[in-house]
DNA sequence: GCCAAACGTTTAAACGTTTAAACTAAATTG
DNA sequence: CAATTTAGTTTAAACGTTTAAACGTTTGGC
């Protein structure tokens, strides 16, 4: 790699001292500098192609201009669509995004965390994984400023962005008992995060509202990482029980795509047969023949606030913002039963 | 944010000099070191959990441990999976990403690269965008290292990993061709990108081996970014002109899930009434009722080599790979026409 | 008992910036 | 015209590391 160009350069070239090369690029004291010189060495610097050394400046200022990304796994379409919404938000502030995927591995979002740390970043966005709140602690201990998105744990003071997980829960599930639906399938993944629990627990409400007990039965839970077969599993149980679910919803969007997967192989029709609904979008959802009745989440307000929250946090603002938002019920075919 | 613990506070509270600290922690001229102090530092080093600054260590050593990874659309499965398979091949090799995504768009491209420059990234990752033949060039002439995937340009001389598209095309259509179709329609992008040319090529290509002629009426472009009019109207043009097509052949992701959505609408059957196959896995693809015949790229393998072929770029390794990988043609419901 | 080698540690410069403070020369003031 | 202000620029230190070179002390060889 060659050697870059840096204010040295420049200034040897105009013949005057690094510090006012310094100045007249950042602006800086122009009141005091000679217009004269002040072209000269704007003009020396296009023609060197002068590109200021972030790391050396990061260094100097300790603010490197740089936010950490750490999302469950980035080859989910929540991750990625998160990931494009934040990056595009950063950059309105000048920032650039470092990123890490860790598949929902704790030792993985550990070292990670670690690794961003490391190079500095003025502040992190996290989806966090089960089982972090020790790091997330340490964060806080060392107030290194960060937000997290879409989970939370209740006794962690920070801020959070994320669904009304509770109320949607029971949105989704009230629109197919106002269905028609008695017998509500649930598949979930086996876990201890919030989102999920509220989302269960919206399940409950709903039911609780339309006078139907809870059959636990009717729940199911699977393991992160996902597995085929167990879904596959889950379903069958569900449809072969004496009194079988005559619909289903699933809490996320992995669980929806892997659970019409094996839905289209079976002899029975969405949504006369067995009605569907569930957790985010999803090309899967879009395109199954009965498009998928579904939660979607405000994406884009999300990652917007996180980002804003965090640039808050950054410059000192010591607020948390610890958020809800509403997420919007997307009636389709799949939950409409004649 | 506190200040972080550095090697200057160890050194305090040990009693010794940075160097010595530094000498310890790095694990370097250790044979002259007395185990005990070593040992005073080591603990001191996890006493105040101390975690190096990598801003300050890469302005000394010119080495951020750092790659920048460009991608077209993050939230595009092509390239989020691909950023995760390069993630985690880079963590193998102690790199962290810094990553942005520029929506296919020139400008933000140009923008994305001077960022990621500025904050010194050891080299870069880049699927590259429309006329950025320049930005690359730039590259080129400042001997940083980087490795295109998926698309490269013919006169530069970089190193490249991609699809062999010419002979991909070429197999998707002769599946076709051998499976009775006789007018396969053509829907690819308007651009001069050469990935997909080459998937053209190999298209005619095909024809020409089977003794057919190219009829341009069947070949349609549209434009990017995706516009679903476009690709519904294209549609709808191949099936309704006075020879319509048997037949589709999608050359990217994007383009079959698009197409999917609107071919789900028409009162026409795959694949009797129509074949279809595309480029890229997608889960549309799969889950549409007649799951796509597609031609699987070798992302993993392409992913690990451009990383591969980095590292060895950084490490001042001159020659330059260009390979062009075979894809696997996956034979499913959607090409079969009894 | 002297010199050289080995040992364990420190000094100091450097990376590319930023920025308070100092400096010089010219302009203004009373 | 001396004193002060202002304009334009430079000096120097700092950020947290790395690393070649130097340092003083001990050990060993002859």
């Amino acid at each position: 790699m060659k050697k870059r160009v840096s204010l040295k350069d420049i200034a040897k070239k105009v013949g005057v001292s690094i510090t006012l090369v310094s100045y007249v690029l950042n602006n800086k004291h122009l009141n005091r500098i000679s217009k004269h010189i002040a072209e000269k060495i704007n003009q020396s610097a296009a023609e060197l192609n002068y590109k200021p050394n972030q790391v050396a400046k990061g260094l100097k200022t300790n603010k490197t201009h740089t936010i950490g990304l750490l999302v469950a796994d980035i080859s989910n379409a929540f991750s990625s669509t998160m990931a494009r919404i934040i990056e595009n938000e950063a950059e309105k502030y000048n920032y650039t995004v470092i990123f890490g995927s860790c598949d929902e591995n704790t030792e993985r979002s550990k070292k990670l965390m670690d690794v961003l740390i490391n190079h500095q970043v003025d502040g992190l966005i996290i989806i966090p994984t089960e089982h972090s709140e020790k790091e997330l602690q340490y964060l806080v201990d060392n107030e290194i400023p960060f937000v997290l998105i879409d989970r939370f744990y209740e006794k962690l003071a920070c801020s959070h962005i994320s669904l009304d997980n509770f109320e949607a829960g029971k949105k989704l599930t009230s629109h197919l008992l106002e269905n028609g639906c008695r017998r509500i399938g649930l598949i979930t993944y086996r876990t201890t995060l919030n989102n999920l629990a509220e989302r269960k627990l919206g399940y409950i409400g709903a039911l609780k509202e339309h006078g139907l007990e809870l059959d636990d039965a009717l729940v199911k839970e699977v393991s992160i990482p996902i597995v085929s077969f167990e879904i596959a599993k889950a379903i069958k149980e569900l449809l072969s029980m004496p009194n079988p679910a005559d619909s289903l919803i699933f809490t996320a969007n992995m669980l929806s795509t892997h659970g019409l997967r094996y839905i289209v192989t079976l002899p029975i029709k969405v949504p006369d047969d067995l009605a569907i609904a569930t957790f985010d979008q999803s090309e899967a959802a879009d395109l199954f023949y009965a498009p998928l009745t579904h939660i979607k989440q405000p994406l884009e307000e999300m990652g917007k606030l996180a980002v804003q929250t965090l640039m808050a946090a950054i410059e000192d603002k010591k607020e948390l913002v610890q958020m809800q938002l509403p997420g919007e019920l997307v009636i389709r075919k799949s939950s409409i039963v004649e």
